[in-house]
DNA sequence: GCTTCCATTGCGGAAACCCGCAGGCGGAAC
DNA sequence: GTTCCGCCTGCGGGTTTCCGCAATGGAAGC
């Protein structure tokens, strides 16, 4: 068995290497990349059964990675490796997995016993493992009552990125009422409505922005999802 | 000597108390606390020489610590140590720094060697030691050619809080026409007014919003100053 | 003193944004 | 079938934001 880790920062490459090497003594090849791009490089050019794959990398993120990888096979485990359970994350990762793949999604402040548990699961049992924070936020994205429906989480990204109203309306293609009308859900989710607003001043906050800052703080979004939804919007313009 | 580590990541964390116990010999006690908040109670409780700081924690960032400190001990060593050069983090300590104080800035891609040599220049030599990719980042916000000046990163970070046009003139007491001269000031530096505008659809970005998007992908914000803003913000909401 | 540069201010208007109301559509549940 | 419910749509209008133009005042430099 050939196994890849992909992970920028030394220091926790090498406490996977050998946390790999005890939890699977199967494992004949042992390959290490230090960004995305080195990583699907390998991949294609040898022979990979597993991939541990961090998230957060400078450029090239995790989750581009194993998009461009699941592309060429769909087949490959990944163990997703993070610093956090954001559900920009988790929601980025969700959208690009195959149906049918194995893979795992597994927090860095796990133990060493964990990350034997969860590797051995994906590797060798062809077995899901999610971390039990990161299924707490994949539930609560997923039933409406704290989470943001599809549509609204669209919308956000598109506001986070700067859109207009009207940029949005031709790239979703519903009418610019139709964007208004997500927006304003979108805003009630997040409690902007009952926001401070100052009796000398009026409101204090300017909606729009402000839903991007408590998006960001609360983890909805982060700045390396920002970079991959501004490269699509890149291909959508250049389309268009 | 009595040193004082702060870093959440428990490898870095072991990685960090190895070099220092190699470096520094005459290093007699070795404290350790995984946050800011425990980093201040410890420096209050014990005899503290200087500190290792993390910039990125979760909860309490490194900025926030160090200014509690410094408040209490204004001559303490602090040697920041963090994954970025992001203008919002140089920024963010060179505020905080009180005038003479010993502090150095290295970046955790810095080899054990760069390591050694900038603990022992600020510990032992009392040398302010600025990591060299760190140092251009500080000149580069310095020069007002390519930076902003003080005032349009003010209103950069006010409207990164969401904050209206109007709510921004009381807070920093200028007109709400100054507020919009500031943003069209910073709007320009950002490169936003020669950006994309389609023919069938017409501008395509919301300056206010893609103001942020940008700071964020350049790094002149993050989303731990973000926090820090806020609670700036919600004492001056609460005293008006 | 004069000039230059910068930040600020008022005015005014075009555009963008926020939102209540009313109505239409399709899918899920009963 | 009926009833919900979420989502989209048009209309209308109130508010906010963006920005050009012109004028003021202060600081720095000749």
């Amino acid at each position: 068995m050939n196994l890849l880790i992909t992970e920028d920062d030394p220091l926790h490459r090498a406490f996977l290497k050998t946390a790999v090497e005890n939890a699977l003594p199967e494992c004949d090849q042992l390959y290490e990349a230090e960004n995305g791009a080195a990583a699907v490089e390998i991949v294609k050019s040898e022979t990979i059964d597993g991939i541990f794959m961090d998230l957060q990398m400078p450029k090239s993120n995790g989750v581009d990675a194993a998009k461009e990888i699941w592309r060429c096979f769909p087949e490959m485990r990944i163990l997703f490796w993070s610093n956090y359970a954001d559900e920009a994350y988790v929601r980025g990762v969700a959208r690009i997995v195959p149906s049918g793949a194995v893979y795992g999604y597994l927090l860095k402040s796990a133990s060493e016993e964990r990350l034997a548990f969860a590797a051995r699961g994906i590797f060798v049992q062809d077995q899901c493992i999610i971390d039990r924070e990161v299924r707490g936020v994949q539930q609560r994205s997923e039933n409406t009552l704290e989470g943001l429906t599809d549509a609204e989480f669209e919308v956000l990204t598109d506001i986070s990125l700067g859109m207009t109203d009207k940029a949005i309306s031709a790239r979703r293609k519903i009418s610019t009422r139709g964007v208004q009308s997500r927006l304003k859900h979108l805003y009630e989710k997040l409690g902007l409505n009952r926001s401070v607003t100052h009796s000398d001043i009026g409101p204090v906050f300017n909606s729009r922005t402000r839903a991007l800052t408590v998006a960001l703080s609360r983890g909805l979004l982060n700045v390396d999802g920002l970079a991959s939804y501004e490269m699509e919007l890149e291909d959508w313009l250049a389309k268009k």
